[in-house]
DNA sequence: TCGCATATTGAATCGCCCG
DNA sequence: ACGGGCGATTCAATATGCG
């Protein structure tokens, strides 16, 4: 450690809560002094009516005034003026995570391009239990973009890959990741019962963040720090932690928090495994792999019923039309059925079952 | 179709590629003549040397920061000249994918809404056998990330959701597709055996991206066509394609490989309808055919509440009276109220849904 | 205390047609 | 163009309550 570093080491505020705008406060921190960054800043959803359930409950979004900017040009000053500021403060070899949708993540990834980071990996987080889409005019939003970026270009940073390649089980660690949102006994609530921050971080993620790019004695900054997740996972692994928030109230909870979190061992550092994706098969996926073409007939395997395969994976025979689980059903005036026994297609005269297609998919998605 | 689509649709050169700058050869398509744009644009930034400047003048290679600032400067004038000529062509009421990596994607996603664009989803999509990382210094880049945006906010859009859900084994699609990259016969190679095209995208993808968002006879346009992937699913999914590609020899390919593709027959490229596209049925109509008679009692499906049937199909309760929907989220002290789902009716001492008799006309309408 | 049914909730850019 | 009315729409994980 250099006399210079050190003496940026010791000025720092470790392992506290700042309260305040992050951007004077990390302008107050010594220059090249921390390890890693992880920022969850505003997301700009631009959330506009109400939106309701389909039993007529109503959703609580994010409407909080921190959440709130005039345009994108605001919304970009705000993240060019932040991100310039933690640049300063991060080493050489530093390296910055940030979190976001697609409200704010274009953004976000282009000002860090144009503020001299290096992108090193986007990351997905997939939520195993994400909010439905309730009126059905879109997709599920079931995930969130995580960047992960060097300090500059032919920069060092710190990389665990045998650690990463543990938590999943021996493999190389991909750059999705499989993780429940923060709910439960995890989720900080009010005296009330309601949930003290709206937009809570799991644990799991900082977990694996921090195992991934930093070492024991690391100092992680978090400049939008809430109640704190980013502190409480460092704390346990080992690190030392800033967390820097303009609420005294999220602030005073995340100390509250913090404080409560045991220290570990080495041993609970192994602890969150990976989840693998469930080897589910839609039939509809052997349409658009062109496995089958849509417009094929499929023979039931007593050769007595016909079906023709649709773009969507749904069949229609001469009477009804449904998934092939409801239609086997139906033209055998069967209460349940299971159509992946049920059917078969020709191939070179050859009456093959559909489940041998499915197979191939499995085989493909484990390798 | 208004004289002024219909003549636009007229020009179009359907079912083509045209070969040439795809800016250029946009700007000769008629404008708000395309339904549905697919674009997957070069990545490369080309960071290390040969660097162009705007006026294509080359960057002297002295300043590192310089460097990088004119590339992306570079790469994000390019895109959002592409993209404004693509809005030009677009419908009102068309739609946009684009896909990229994390090189280009935040560059394209900030360009998208600054030019007016509207971010519908973003789509991940997970490759099951990426490329690992061979070096071990990072996380195995194992997707590509997608943009689905609408012309503008609060413009229309075709979302197919029923078929999608059908794709998905009854549950709603997510935002994570889970695909194969493109190899093995459907990789289109050289004489040579070399692959034709490094980043060909798999037919799967687009099938998926097609069936969501369009509709058969719709026009797909690709203004970085490559070997025409786009074109190939279009043809074979009923849509019609445009294809736009600078190269002359990725053209050629393209077009003997789409004159190949089968066409799907009419009945196979319909999808699970949804519901919001049946004939609307006035409740007046179940009084008038005499289903329900003037005085007649329904009753809630909790069975707390109940209201009289009036000649002209409105209900009277003891404290308000309207449509069958105004009456029950009256009673129930909700902002809206689906009456159909909340009313049944007597016969025989069974409570039966309301909804069974706008089935059987429905059916007979059909019939 | 267990098992089952019901209720609640999560970073959400979540209608459309007709007059 | 705008306002009113019709009527379509949810998945996974906890928490609670009941027998």
């Amino acid at each position: 450690m250099t006399q210079k570093t050190a003496q940026a080491a010791a000025d720092l505020p470790l392992d506290t809560v700042l309260v305040g705008d992050c951007i004077e406060l990390m302008n107050g921190l010594p220059e090249g002094s921390v390890d890693l960054i992880f920022a969850d800043p505003p997301y700009n959803l631009q959330l506009k009516g109400e939106l309701h359930r389909p039993d007529n409950s109503r959703v609580d979004g994010v409407d909080n005034d921190w959440d709130r900017f005039a345009s994108f040009e605001t919304y970009d000053a705000f993240t060019r003026a932040w991100l310039t500021a933690a640049r300063r403060v991060l080493k050489p070899d530093g390296a910055i995570w940030v979190i976001g949708s697609y409200h704010n993540i274009f953004r976000v990834g282009s000002a860090l391009q144009d503020s001299g980071f290096w992108i090193l990996n986007d990351v997905v987080w997939r939520k195993t239990n994400p909010m439905p889409n309730f009126r059905g005019k879109r997709l599920t939003n079931a995930h969130e973009t995580l960047i992960w970026a060097g300090k500059s270009d032919g920069a060092k940073y710190t990389f665990n890959y045998e650690a990463l390649k543990q938590l999943n089980d021996g493999v190389q660690m991909r750059s999705d990741w499989l993780l429940p949102i923060c709910n439960g006994g995890e989720r900080l609530k009010t005296e009330s019962g309601e949930k003290a921050h709206p937009t809570q971080k799991p644990e799991a993620l900082l977990h694996r963040v921090l195992v991934a790019t930093s070492k024991p004695g690391d100092v992680i900054l978090d400049p939008f720090f809430g109640t704190g997740t980013t502190g409480a996972v460092a704390r346990r692994l080992g690190r030392r932690w800033i967390g820097l928030e303009r609420d005294e109230a999220y602030a005073t909870l995340a100390r509250k928090r913090i404080a409560g979190v045991p220290r570990a061992d080495a041993e609970s550092l192994k602890t969150t495994a990976s989840r693998r994706a469930e080897p589910r098969v839609p039939f509809g996926q052997l349409v658009e792999r062109g496995l089958l073409a849509p417009g094929e007939v499929l023979v039931s395997l007593n050769g007595r019923r016909t079906a023709k395969v649709r773009a969507d994976g749904s069949l229609v025979s001469a009477e009804t039309r449904g998934s092939i689980h409801q239609v086997a059903a139906a033209l055998e005036g069967l209460p349940s059925c299971n159509g992946w026994t049920y059917w078969s297609f020709k191939r070179d005269g050859q009456a093959i079952p559909i489940d041998v297609l499915r197979q191939q998919i499995r085989a493909e998605m484990s390798a």
